[in-house]
DNA sequence: CACCTTAGCGTACGGCGTACCCAGTAAAAG
DNA sequence: CTTTTACTGGGTACGCCGTACGCTAAGGTG
């Protein structure tokens, strides 16, 4: 009895909120704050851009800032909840997208494909920089206040084309699916690279005997009918090529959607409306 | 959410391969083995479908077998190697698609999209089934007799469309990343409901009062103009809607390519060659 | 038989997250 | 001013983890 269920370091929900848009309370009493918030979550993030997320342990993001490892549980209530800040303080929508969102104002319907591809491609690029996102089992896509100014982005880009609020959340989550998955193995395998110390080459090298012996069972024809240069396709060709697969299925999707609204008069379509 | 140890094991990777491809080598000597390596695979399977990855120690694996927690290192060098196994065993292509691999010999070119989506509903439910797998994050995809035998039944649902290798690989490959992005956001999602105990409803709930003092802010105007059953899409149907834009876009694809080879002869086209 | 390879595994080390508690500080209360 | 009180920094300790090391004993080989 003296302890509880052994309760794992999960993050508390409503905290990590609170901490995200309000940032702690302060009551005026009592010494003053040696560190901040931002400060913690600022080391928490390099640590692990630099040393991957193996590295980020409390005692070590501690150590950078020269205090005590239980100091920090006076800002955060926990690993968890300060891997939740790190999420949101990492994600929001970077310069060039802003940029990109002030100027087209007002041009709803016009170039989507333009700016979903950018959104796709600045996303991915947030994947290469931080790769322990991906390593981050995010809970719960938690909207913080960055994580919210990219979804309002792209929901912007979809505007003025007659999709319908599910429709408009199921097109970006396709996207960003898509983007996620590729960027998972595009880093995890680079992470591999760097912490074994094995490169590309040397590790398709290593599979090459036991490979052959496996082309001669015969069990997979299709496999050794491809040529060599097979898996030789540039990261960022890849990522180009889904892209544009992907974009050209959402266009189909608007002609179809289209098509339809023509057919049946301007109001109908499941959940389409034009303003809250 | 935990971060699983991630860390300090590195999975030697020929040593992984011979495991999968050959099994332990024994050369009669000494005491009989009390383990085999599938029981211990199995036995971490099990054990990881059941509690999650944070419960999976060498400690609890051998617990389960009623040894001590030593004699696994007798069998596998390490955690990291484990995994890999785990993640062979449980890769390969269940039943129902190898019924539909023999059911279709000679029928290249004409049923690929059933395939595909086959194959994709597929490995999504694998996802569903084991969590675990889009936790494990530590190495390249080695590739397993199982894992090659997955790999092999995708390409084959490509034979006979006029695709050149490094093609096929790319539509695969973008099949794949959406399958495992989407699969990502949704058993993350239910796994942190699991573990939190903080159902889904409760989560959106807690969001709602911090949702609303942003929205007074004006700043993610696209984002509260959303009908509010924006995000009460069904899973499978989000799984469902991806899949077909891919699957359109890559018909098109499909399409572009054939007019191309039609225009400029046969052997034409970037990449595309019959065989090395 | 003795020899020697190999299996099982007890012990120990260095790391982790964090509960608990105490000492010291600074603002508020008197 | 002094006293009270809320608060911060952080030392210590507990129970996990992966695994290196080295011992005992089993059982084919000579």
């Amino acid at each position: 009895m003296t302890n509880p269920p052994a309760g794992r370091h999960r993050s508390d929900i409503g905290r990590s909120l609170e901490l995200m848009w309000r940032g702690p309370e302060r009551s005026g009493r009592g010494p003053k704050p040696a560190l901040t918030l931002e400060g913690i979550v600022g080391a928490a993030v390099h640590l692990a851009d630099r040393e991957g997320l193996a590295a980020l342990s409390m005692r070590r993001v501690a150590a950078e800032l020269g205090v005590g490892t239980m100091s920090l549980y006076r800002y955060v209530p926990g690993k968890g909840e300060l891997l939740d800040l790190m999420v949101d303080h990492v994600s929001g929508p970077p310069a060039e997208v802003r940029a990109a969102r002030e100027q087209r104002e007002g041009r709803a319907g016009k170039d989507w494909r333009a700016v979903l591809q950018l959104i796709g491609e600045t996303t991915y690029r947030l994947y290469r920089a931080h790769p322990w996102l991906l390593q981050v089992n995010q809970s719960r896509p938690l909207l913080g206040p960055n994580t919210l100014l990219g979804l309002d982005f792209a929901l912007g880009a979809l505007d003025g084309l007659g999709l319908g609020s599910r429709e408009r959340i199921s097109v970006i989550m396709t996207l960003d699916s898509f983007i996620t998955g590729i960027a998972r193995q595009h880093v995890l395998s680079r992470l591999a690279a760097e912490e074994t110390g094995i490169s590309d080459e040397d590790f398709w090298a290593a599979q090459v005997p036991l490979m052959e012996s496996a082309m001669a069972s015969g069990a997979y024809p299709h496999v050794f009918s491809l040529t060599e240069d097979a898996f030789s396709v540039a990261e960022e060709d890849m990522l180009r090529f889904g892209l544009t697969r992907i974009l050209d299925g959402i266009e189909t999707f608007l002609g179809n959607a289209a098509a339809e609204r023509q057919a049946s008069g301007p109001e109908a379509g499941a959940g389409v409306r034009a303003r809250g």
